[in-house]
DNA sequence: ACATCGATCTACT
DNA sequence: GTAGATCGATGTA
């Protein structure tokens, strides 16, 4: 029986280019550790943001809002949108830089009955199927912007699984740089947010 | 101070 | 397929 080894992605993997680490996090494992019970799920969509794009909230510079991004990479940053919804990034690349990946889909792993509760729903491919819809199952907001992902009640972990295909397509809900294939998913995924 | 709009989702036709 | 919800961040004055 082969043992499986877990291990929080460390610092360095985050150090990456932001493209190589938004291929780098599908099949890896997001973890949180809420008051009620662990929720988690893997991670099968995510798009790219790099520092001299415009779709990215930190190419006008830095703001109150996006201040994480510049900061340490490996940390979560988390913004409001459309009065109503989060959206989960990691930070990636060096101090000052202003990079991130946004997680857009996971596959529902723990924590299934917390999840239906906080989407009010019981249908189990519209729980994480999204941006938003992901951070409202993992119970995530504002609070968490800023945290660790290497060490804290949020960490990604590398559990050892092997993605077969990636597939490369254009980002979902921008008008600038549309044009950019800096959407990445696991190909025949059931819980990608569009095909 | 005010107007605009967004890295979304749901409900309804 | 299309509209409406809903509000903070941002840009303009």
């Amino acid at each position: 029986m082969v043992e499986r080894i877990e291990h929080n992605l460390p610092r360095e993997f985050y150090l990456q280019p932001t493209i190589e680490v938004a291929k780098a996090l599908l099949g890896k494992v997001l973890f949180h550790r809420h008051e009620r019970g662990i929720i988690s799920g893997r991670i099968v969509e995510t798009e790219a943001y790099l520092c001299d794009d415009p779709a990215c909230h930190s190419s006008r510079g830095m703001t109150a809002r996006n201040e994480t991004m510049f900061g340490e990479p490996g940390r979560a940053y988390v913004y409001f949108i459309y009065g109503m919804y989060h959206c989960f990034n990691t930070v990636t690349g060096p101090v000052g830089v202003g990079e991130g990946v946004l997680v857009r889909a996971l596959e529902p792993l723990d924590g299934l009955e917390l999840m239906k509760e906080n989407r009010g729903t019981h249908a189990l491919a519209n729980l994480t199927s999204g941006p938003g819809k992901l951070c409202q199952a993992l119970g995530l907001d504002l609070l968490h912007k800023g945290l660790d992902l290497t060490g804290s009640e949020l960490v990604i972990v590398d559990d050892g699984m092997q993605v077969a295909e990636i597939v490369e397509a254009p980002r979902v809900g921008i008008t600038l740089a549309a044009d950019k294939q800096w959407r990445f998913y696991i190909r025949g995924n059931r819980f990608v947010s569009r095909k």
